[in-house]
DNA sequence: TGCAAACATGCACGTAGTGTAATTGCGTGC
DNA sequence: GCACGCAATTACACTACGTGCATGTTTGCA
């Protein structure tokens, strides 16, 4: 069998089981029984369970990833990044993630290995914003600038949808999307306005869900 | 033997074991052994290695999370988030944890717990933030903006870490807590200026590291 | 057809983590 | 002093994880 193909195989195989048994109630040989392949082939793929979920959620965040290296490089970062991630409201793009969310909501193992996914893709974007900045410029942007921004734009991202998924659920209606779309505007602008308080000056935090359907306020 | 005494021997046999050993070069029975107690006991307070050594990160951002919480709840956000931060700047304070940083460099087992840690003081941040903004103004703060900003602390709080980390290995100089303060300082203040790009306004983003004290406007 | 590289498998072994029941240590009331 | 209860520790057994190693099996290429 391909390669790919047999890990493909894995990881639907592993997702299907987490749906099915729920996190932790299935064993690596029952993922391997799915796949019909043997146990140690499957560690010959991925060294847990975990790392084969994670496989998934790491695709997606690639996805953002790629989307950030196709901007054009004079750009500002935080243009980019708000770019970037608007391009995740996507149904088939954000699906898989949500169900991942929602299923690591109740267990400490797989929403750890979410949280290792976002510093994965931290990591990636300081990367591409180096370079860049390397290719663009010529100058030698500020280590602190480079991962505080970098770090800061992820938390802003995931904060987007931890809010979205606690007012959703997951659900990928048109409106849930657009809802997640905005708040990840949101949340952009809320970094580039360095977190001025809402309550002084609320004109430049929250004009941002004033635009679509917006069911929030509060 | 009372049970905080046998955490607490437990622990600090893990610890000497990570510094001898190496991270991974040990089992749990050599842990129970350096403590004297039976393997099946040290499972009875941890449930992994990890989580042993992962304590005491714990440890280590919660005197953080206590510093915030100490802060006047009518100052800013942002200006409580610093002062706990640059409490951090204390040898006896950080001197665990730039240990445990430069043992997990290599480590991708340590390194994923420490990043469990920072999560967890996000989470903290969260609601000590929320509570905070209940005592005093009675509004209710927008969710996104709570988290997003909290998630942006700590990524800035970890991004100082990192730098210094990267740029005097986990030395406990004065020297070395001094640039430690001000990387963190500046990272606020990164922050709080939503980023401006360092090229356009040169001066808010990299007098940083030059040693002296003060270099820092606000 | 034959050969070689890549991939899959079986087996053995050490370690992780957990349920269960037995044991030890210690203060309390009688 | 002694029996009792409670909490901590321990022994034992068992399932599952992860890996090294040797062996099969497939694939592609000369």
């Amino acid at each position: 069998m391909n390669k790919a193909a047999t890990r493909q195989a894995i990881t639907d195989a592993a997702l299907a089981l987490l749906r099915s048994n729920g996190p932790g109630n299935f064993t690596v040989e029952d993922i391997a029984d799915a796949a019909s392949i043997s146990r140690r082939t499957f560690f010959n793929y991925f060294g847990s369970t975990e790392a084969a979920i994670a496989a998934v959620t790491f695709g997606f965040l690639d996805t953002a990833l790629q989307q950030f290296r196709l901007r054009p490089a004079g750009e500002p970062f935080m243009e980019s990044a708000r770019a970037a991630l608007v391009a995740l409201a996507d149904p088939m793009t954000v699906a898989p993630l949500a169900e991942l969310y929602s299923l690591g909501q109740a267990n400490p193992q797989l929403s750890r290995s979410e949280l290792e996914a976002w510093d994965h893709c931290t990591v990636q974007i300081i990367s591409a914003a180096r370079e860049r900045s390397r290719g663009a410029a010529g100058v030698e942007l500020d280590e602190l600038y480079l991962r505080a921004l970098a770090g800061s734009v992820i938390s802003c991202g995931k904060a987007a949808m931890d809010v979205w998924f606690s007012r959703c659920g997951g659900s990928l209606t048109p409106e849930s999307l657009s809802s997640l779309r905005q708040l990840l505007i949101d949340s952009m602008t809320l970094l580039g306005s360095g977190f001025a308080r809402p309550d002084t000056t609320p004109a430049a935090a929250t004009p941002a869900n004033t635009s679509a359907p917006s069911p929030d306020r509060h």
